[in-house]
RNA sequence: GCGCGAGUGGCGGAAUGGCAGACGCGCCACACUUAGGAUGUGGUGUCCAACGGACGUGGGGGUUCAAGUCCCCCCUCGCGCACCA
């Protein structure tokens, strides 16, 4: 599911650069250096004999109340997720793991603060891209995708990250999207009930029809209907049903796409292909039954604004109202046009009336001739009939690609010569096709308002047409006016405010019959199959008469059969007459099954489609929970354990979900839209006591870098660059410089595991986390990393002796200062790791260092020496662990305990106050902690310095910040 | 156009309305050195008649004893959506 990120770095591994191994060398070989330094090569033997320690004492660990992997849990939990990777072709950059350093620093700190922490990492490996990597190489898609889930283990093991490896699985796991296709299976057998507002067992449907509880949608009797036409009724209403619909058909890639996966110039996210709007019989999932739910339950959810605004854009929720308009004099026999608007109030302005070109009124409203005395302008440049002029029109728009149509926003249209009537004034208004109106949204007609709405102004300029004020307060002989005011020039509404206006004239619209108030959204049902191999199999089979039957649960999984062609048929990607074609119908022997569905053993068909790339991530976090259990997707218990609601701690309207989810903002309305839809019909169907997956959202930044380009515009390594008087050079020409992602293609991919090579793990993980906060996107500097390493072989140096390997702490007792220092970390960092802030947690941690190294040369206490290994251990474990035992400790510091600061450390027994003389530090005194007001006032006017400020003359005023400062107005 | 976010030293970045620039890189000096791209110590916002002082957080106004932080206007950059009625 996180394609974009890792894919944007897939390619060839970059070899480890030569100059910065030069360096290590040297250091390991120079016979100056101490023996005991904390160098790379011991940083590298330290963090992989911790990695074995880890692994062998299972200190990842985290129990379930039941199942397999039960064992004793404590209330406090935290269930901290990164997005599902999907394991890209060879290896990793930098930037790649700076989501999973991050929510490692958070589990290792909450751990260690007791917590019972489930942090682990899977895969997610079916999809387009797995597939198409195999295609390339010529290799089947399980082998590659083995492969490099092996590879990316192995580059990932090395940071240390503290995962329970029990819980990791892939997508591709029979095992796991066994429970995939039971989910499938749930929906498919669910229906949205919409008086109770939730999904329901397609069962309780049929139950409610069969007892006459419910009347069926075209008023026929359940006992009248042959049982094909029952089936036929049931299934129109299925959460997932297959439909004839226009869909997205790309045949570039041989498959159709869901609307999320097309770009807004009409091609494929991936491979860049042209789209093509095609009818197909498709599998749809009805994600717009939730709409609502979806849009109103942001409201819970601890997401960044951007994110939700981002959903609630995609939902595209808008209210308003559906009005008629009635054509001509012979209104009784002709249709009337459905105009969709949010802006009721301003119906009395709506001087004209405007179809999409493809709506499907416009060939029996086009009229025979033109009126008398046409406007030239609305007859497409004098087309000899309206419906010439139609035809003509319609062929020109056909010409433009939707890209050309959305850069040439000159408004263009036809008058079909026919009026509509506008139904609360009864005036006459022409009816234009114009392509500006949208088929696909609302009704596919609008009523245009050109004194209110600008596109509407533009063409009625354009055209010539009435623009008429409605709304008091603006001007709109410019451009139209949308803001606010009173109803003008509008009869009954006259005086009214636009919400007042809105009310009335919906309620007199209802009264009349000639419209009423209605949502429209934009979001539209999800495409639920797609025509390639590497992809979940649809549990679904269909009998001889092409009936479709769900398969029995103990049928699942139902197994992806091993093909040698697993090549998608794909076409010319600009043949929109293709047709899709299943690479998976070419396994005759697996489509054709004899199976026993409970009337006998019979032949049956196999669905061909396989689920779309996006099924394996819509749930996978719950798998997380009970990875291992073969009777459910997950026991309910451990559901609710990790996951449920805790309205004592997160507020009476807490949804559950993961504590925390940490990924880029990519998936803002892909995955994270899908995941919730999925988790809302389980939480219906009262599989999981969440509402939500994802309780708390948190986007990071991603690591960028500079790339430089030759004078051809040709990408050089960007490591060989050198920058003179801020010029860039590279082999002593002139290069340009950029900005932007990291990749291999750009020539300035950095690998994590040249990092490690250099300096190891830790440095690695210090160094990502001190860059910057944690959400915003930040420059990779390789030179910046020795500093990181530098802070490290300081810590080192500070329990141990470099010479001589010892360990060089003292039993002393520490001073006063040390004390404070210490406790102030501990409160600060304690913050700040609370929070995801690393880099200050980081900060803080080198200035106690710091202090330590200068106030102790000699050997630092103990008793403040171990709370900074603690401290140190969720950004640096490898490090801390070794010095932990180092220091004489016998078990492991992972679980903890991390310091707890004593406040009477937090307090001083004497303030540094700085004095201001009108908002200007002009000095600064020292005064007994208890020490009042007064007494500080008095304390700071006495100063020499403000004396000599004052001159003589008394303050006009002193205000003093208990604990702060003192400012003197004079 | 609409929505979200951000502008702080040479660079990455710190600052519950209360001492701007924590911490790190780089740079300068010194120590140890045959050596330093090692390590350590000290210094490092800008300007000035310099143990002092002035200025300083994109620009302009405002609130406040006190503003990087709050309010108003403007500029620049990034991201998302975009003829959605």
């Amino acid at each position: 599911m996180v394609p974009d990120t890792l894919y944007a770095g897939i390619g060839t591994f970059y070899p480890v650069q030569t100059n910065r191994l030069r360096f290590t060398v040297r250091n390991a070989d120079a016979a100056e250096t101490p023996q005991h330094r904390y160098s790379a090569e011991l940083a590298g033997r330290i963090e992989r004999r911790w990695q074995e320690q880890w692994l062998e004492r299972g200190t990842f660990h985290a129990p379930n109340p039941v199942g397999p992997l039960q064992g004793d849990v404590p209330t406090d939990k935290l269930f901290v997720l990164d997005m599902f990777p999907y394991p890209s072709g060879a290896g990793l950059h930098v930037g790649h793991p700076l989501g999973y350093i991050a929510t490692d620093v958070f589990a290792r700190f909450h751990r260690m603060h007791g917590h019972n922490v489930l942090h682990t990492l899977g895969y997610d490996a079916f999809g387009l891209p797995a597939e198409q990597y195999a295609v390339q190489t010529g290799t089947h898609p399980r082998i590659t995708t083995e492969s490099n889930i092996a590879n990316m283990k192995r580059q990932l093991g090395r940071l240390g990250l503290g995962h329970d490896e029990r819980r990791s699985f892939s997508t591709t796991d029979p095992e796991y999207y066994h429970w995939t296709q039971w989910i499938f299976l749930q929906i498919y057998n669910a229906w949205y009930d919409t008086d109770l507002e939730r999904a329901r067992p397609i069962a309780e449907l049929e139950a409610e029809f069969a007892a006459g509880a419910r009347a069926l949608p075209d008023g026929r009797t359940w006992e009248s209907l042959p049982a094909t036409d029952r089936s036929a009724v049931i299934d129109s209403y299925r959460l997932v049903q297959q439909t004839n619909s226009l869909v997205n058909w790309c045949p570039g890639l041989g498959t159709v796409l869901a609307n999320e996966e097309v770009t807004a110039d009409g091609r494929s996210e991936r491979g860049n292909f042209p789209v093509f709007r095609k009818h197909l019989h498709q599998w749809m999932m009805r994600i717009t039954a939730y709409s609502d739910r979806l849009v109103d339950d942001l409201d819970d959810l601890d997401w960044p604004e951007k994110v939700k605004a981002m959903q609630r854009n995609w939902i595209g929720r808008s209210r308003g109202a559906q009005v008629r308009f009635g054509i001509g004099q012979d209104a009784a026999t002709r249709s009337a046009i459905e105009v969709f608007t949010t802006r009721p109030d301003t119906l009395f302005g709506a001087t004209y009336v405007v179809l999409a070109p493809e709506h499907e009124l416009v060939d029996e409203l086009t009229a025979g001739q033109w009126p008398d005395q046409v406007d030239a302008r609305w007859t497409n440049g004098g087309a000899a009939t309206p419906l010439a002029a139609v035809e003509a029109y319609r062929k020109s728009i056909a010409a433009k690609s939707d890209l050309e149509r959305q850069e040439n926003k000159e408004k263009t249209g036809v008058f079909l010569g026919t009026y509509a009537v506008n139904p609360v004034n009864g005036h006459q208004v022409p009816v234009f096709i114009a392509d500006y109106v949208l088929s696909g949204y609302g009704t596919g007609a609008i009523m245009a308002v050109p004194g209110h709405d600008q596109r509407d102004w533009e063409f009625a300029t354009t055209f010539g047409l009435d623009i008429v004020e409605v709304i008091s307060g603006g001007d709109i002989t410019e451009s139209a006016f949308n803001g606010d005011g009173l109803l003008v020039n509008s009869g009954f509404l006259d005086g009214l405010s636009v919400d007042d206006a809105k009310v009335a004239v919906i309620a007199k619209l209802d009264a009349e019959g000639h419209g009423k108030g209605t949502i429209q959204y934009k979001l539209r049902d999800w495409l639920f199959a797609r025509q390639r191999y590497w992809g979940e199999p649809f549990p679904i089979v269909y009998d001889e008469n092409d009936a479709p039957h769900a398969l029995p649960e103990s049928m699942l999984p139902v197994e992806l059969p091993e093909v040698k062609e697993f090549a998608p048929v794909s076409f010319d990607p600009d043949d929109s007459d293709s047709e899709p074609s299943p690479p998976l119908a070419k396994a005759t022997e697996w489509v054709h099954v004899e199976l026993d569905l409970g009337d006998g053993p019979k032949q049956y068909r196999r669905d061909t489609n396989v689920m779309p790339q996006w099924a394996g991530s819509s749930w996978y976090q719950l798998r997380y929970i009970d990875p291992t259990n073969p009777d459910t997707f997950c026991a309910k218990e451990n559901e609710q354990y990790w996951v449920g609601p805790r309205p004592e701690l997160h507020g009476p309207k807490d949804p559950g979900g993961v504590d925390l989810y940490v990924g880029g903002v990519e998936h803002a309305v892909l995955h994270l839209l899908y995941a919730r839809f999925w988790h809302k019909v389980l939480f219906d169907l009262g599989h999981v006591t969440s509402r939500e997956p994802f309780r708390r959202l948190f986007n990071q930044g991603y690591i960028q870098a500079f790339a430089y380009t030759d004078a051809r515009g040709v990408y050089v390594p960007a490591d060989e660059v050198t920058e003179s008087d801020g010029k860039f050079y590279f082999d002593g020409a002139e290069v340009s410089q950029e900005y932007g992602k990291m990749g291999k293609s750009l020539k300035n991919a950095v690998a994590p595991d040249e990092i490690c090579d250099n300096y190891g793990a830790d440095t690695l993980r210090m160094y990502e986390m001190s860059m910057g906060p944690l959400d915003a996107s930040r420059p990779w500097a390789t030179k910046d990393v020795i500093g990181a390493h530098r802070f490290l072989q300081r810590v080192w140096r500070v329990v141990l002796d470099e010479e001589t390997g010892l360990v060089r702490v003292t039993d002393d007792a520490p001073s006063d200062e040390t004390l404070r220092l210490l406790h102030k970390t501990i409160d600060g960092v304690n913050a700040d790791y609370t929070a995801l802030r690393d880099n200050t947690a980081g900060a803080k941690l080198i200035e106690l260092n710091n202090h330590l190294t200068k106030a102790y040369p000699n050997g630092a206490p103990r008793s403040v020496v171990e709370p900074l290994v603690l401290m140190l251990a969720p950004l640096a474990p490898h490090i801390a662990e070794e010095l932990w035992e180092r220091l004489g400790k016998s078990t492991s510091l992972a679980h903890g305990p991390f310091p707890t600061a004593d406040p009477k450390y937090l307090v001083e027994d004497t303030v540094d106050y700085p004095i201001q003389v009108n908002g200007k530090v002009r000095s600064r005194i020292t005064v007994a902690a208890d020490a009042d007001n007064a007494a500080v006032e008095a304390a700071a006017l006495a100063d020499e310095k403000i004396v000599a400020l004052l001159d003589g003359k008394p303050p006009r005023k002193v205000i003093v910040i208990p604990g702060r400062m003192v400012n003197v107005v004079l």
